[in-house]
DNA sequence: ACTTATCTTAACAATTCCGTAATACGGCGT
DNA sequence: ACGCCGTATTACGGAATTGTTAAGATAAGT
């Protein structure tokens, strides 16, 4: 009889409610890894890929605000069911955190009971269901999440981790344009900074290795996908 | 020729309670093992594997919920049935326990009849039986769970454990990508602290004595099982 | 206690990936 | 046609990740 419920990340500063949250949950089968701030909060979440984070707002280094701004900037966290922390009623950052992507929020102090019924219900609502496989297919064009592979025709077309990443933005919205800018930021993450044309050459890469075009150009705009 | 009944890991505290389920227990022919509390009983479960576990509630060092929630999180238990043990009616656990991956509960004080009983029909109920192996099959390759090997075209490669355990969570889910910091957590559990090359170093192994590529490497993510 | 198998670590090698820079290409306006 | 601007292409070096090996530590078997 396998449970496995999924993975949470939690980020708190103080590592007293981190290990009080985190114990609650892993008596209810989570995977759990925890962060002490946003910036370590956005490294542990790339490296950890949760189903959930539960984040606390007030945070030295990057507050909870800035740091659901960024996750949500990021297309690698489109479905990352995110909850935040904050203290009893304070409406301002409720409101706040909602409207900038957050899924849902929690009241300090937390009751152990609340805590796993929201997060269940979170997960369920936005179904992050571990059985499923995340696919998907346009016409002849397969791309799975959960297998990190792409194929064309049922040939598999092996591609790098930030080629995957790429193509996986663009294909999210067929022939919407995506303007390099917003590639960057949302592929990259807002604190790295690379040139420009480094997208190009990832571009050239998928539309070599892929073989057909996949992609189309948009001139002094950005990039969008559209099967032929 | 008389049937096996089973192997059976009792979890309790209490000596006098142990030896009495253990002598009743004994007598319908199961082989016994116990523990005295939650880190016992993990230990002992990994070298006893017993079919059955009864882990009663309260314990000091680690209590039943704790532990119910270590061996779900541990793949090498996901067949094992768990039934635990608590106070008369104590609702709250049953249900919770239940919830987090119990297969049923007995109340206390305990009766050997209907101990038995429970334990017969959980057995019944959940256990794949020995007379049916449970085993996956891959075009030439079976990975045997109950008798641990692991074969190619008939011939069959000796993996040590914890070659056997890594594989056979790739193979759980065939093309799926585990990432570095899932397999740790599964395989070797929530608290244990190994490196990163650890996991590479037991890849080699299985790569090694296969023979045959079983499993694909995706820089900068994880492993995946898949056949060639 | 001795022997053997297994697990982990650490150091180094090999590989792959990524970003940059340099250059080529193509459309567009003048 | 020419220059300008933005993109395409290519090759290269550094960085990051994984592969490999051997040796020490731990556990298991006799």
């Amino acid at each position: 009889m396998e449970v496995f419920p999924g993975k949470i990340l939690i980020v708190d500063d103080e590592p007293d409610i981190v290990e009080f949250i985190s114990y609650n949950l892993k008596n209810k089968g989570y995977l759990i890894a925890a962060a002490k701030d946003g910036v370590e909060a956005i490294r542990k979440a790339k490296d950890f890929r949760p189903d959930l984070i539960l984040l606390d707002i007030m945070m030295p280094n990057k507050d909870g605000m800035e740091t659901i701004r960024e996750l949500r900037n990021m297309h690698e966290f489109d479905d990352t069911v995110i909850i935040f922390l904050t203290a009893l009623n304070d409406e301002k950052y409720e409101i706040e955190g909602l409207k900038i992507g957050a899924d849902d929020y929690i009241s300090k102090p937390i009751k152990p009971e609340l805590l796993a019924t929201r997060i269940g219900s979170a997960l369920r609502r936005f179904r992050k269901d571990d059985e499923q496989e995340q696919k998907q297919i346009f016409g002849d064009l397969e791309i799975n999440k959960t297998k990190f592979t792409v194929s064309y025709k049922g040939q598999e077309i092996l591609l790098a981790k930030k080629e995957f990443e790429l193509l996986s933005l663009l294909a999210s919205k067929p022939g919407r344009v995506f303007l390099r800018n917003e590639i960057l930021q949302r592929v990259w993450g807002t604190d790295v900074i690379v040139g420009d044309r480094t997208i190009d050459v990832h571009i050239r890469k998928i539309r070599q290795k892929a073989g057909i075009d996949l992609i189309t150009t948009v001139k002094g705009v950005g990039y969008k996908f559209e099967m032929a």
